[in-house]
DNA sequence: GTCTATAACCTGATAGAC
DNA sequence: GTCTATCAGGTTATAGAC
């Protein structure tokens, strides 16, 4: 093993400060960390850190669109997919989410947070105006149930699916819900989900 | 209108800072407000800050309780009422919690917030350890259906209410709907959560 | 490329006049 | 009680040695 040819657990160092980056922003968020923070968690001086990215803003800027991108890179092609049907839409959208959280719980809450923000930041990562609007999804919401809100349908999906993340920390310490049943939890959710979505298709719509 | 009879509008200087730090603190959370943004906001010097509330920390632990109070103090009296069916249960939780965050739209947000950064204080606003598990909401849906998972179920009904709220920028953002629209959208809202989670409690449980 | 030392700036808190 | 001016400490960014 000489110098020359790391391991595979040994990144560049650009890369341990921008996986560090990636820990302690979305842990915490841009205000509270310090770039100190950033560079012990990367094990490394802190003049790396300009020395790589210039400075504090750019480094989160990196971090953010990429999280972003995870997000609304998932989202987007399984709404707007011409080919898969309504209910698979729904099938897919739950279990794939759900996966993505699982091994990014703090990803839906740091997105929000950027969006809260920065509300303009998402009209880059949407396709392109109204890309919601003239969705598949929405489309096809719309031919099942004429007298539903398409829209409303939606939040309550994505709700569904989200929300316990965004609420995970408080919802553990409140049931007394460790880790590993918190993730049996959310694999049994991604069954759950797509028929109580259907459920709610069929339901007779209130007055 | 002698000076010594102030008219509703202007609060002593006191209430002029917490009602300030109020709307501060909720928008940006406690590492991204500067005490100079709350004095401004006041309309009022810095140094008044620190003569009324000592400091910063203070300050945010006063807007924190109430918020936290406000949140919980209606959601946990509902969920334990044991003088209610659960089907008065999602009609009251669904109609109130709507109107309570039509309100306070950054409520769910900031309260959120605070519990990822101190998982522990939410045990200061639960009455006792285990109160979720033990409440009557819990038992009545477990009477209701033995297959379903009480706590699942919350999280949709939770999710549906709370949800549209944290989302709120993006989603005017991303569908182009104005404050008065949303407000609308929540108000239909309050009359589909409870059929919805209806049909949810109807419908067959998936293997 | 990486480090130490330090500059430049920002922020919470206080002193002291009124 | 309220203000201006300032301090003390911390944080980002950079200079310069190695």
């Amino acid at each position: 093993m000489a110098k020359k040819t790391p391991m595979v657990a040994d990144l560049s160092t650009e890369e341990k400060i921008k996986e560090a980056a990636r820990k302690v922003f979305t842990r915490k968020g841009y205000s509270a960390t310090r770039t100190r923070d950033i560079a012990e968690e990367a094990g490394l001086n802190l003049a790396l850190l300009n020395y790589y990215f210039r400075s504090k803003e750019k480094l989160f800027g990196i971090v953010m669109v990429e999280k972003m991108q995870k997000f609304f890179g998932f989202l987007l092609p399984i709404i707007n997919n011409p080919s898969t049907s309504l209910e698979s839409k729904l099938e897919n959208l739950s279990a794939g989410y759900i996966d993505l959280l699982l091994t990014n719980p703090d990803l839906p809450f740091f997105v929000l947070a950027e969006i809260r923000n920065n509300p303009d930041l998402i009209t880059n990562f949407a396709q392109k105006k109204d890309f919601l609007r003239d969705s598949v999804f929405i489309k096809q919401v719309r031919e099942k149930k004429t007298e539903l809100d398409p829209f409303q349908f939606l939040l309550s999906l994505l709700g569904m699916c989200i929300f316990p993340f965004v609420m995970k920390p408080g919802f553990q310490k409140l049931t007394d819900t460790d880790d590993q049943k918190f993730k049996q939890m959310m694999l049994e959710r991604k069954k759950l989900i797509p028929a109580w979505s259907k459920a709610i298709l069929k339901a007779k719509h209130p007055l």
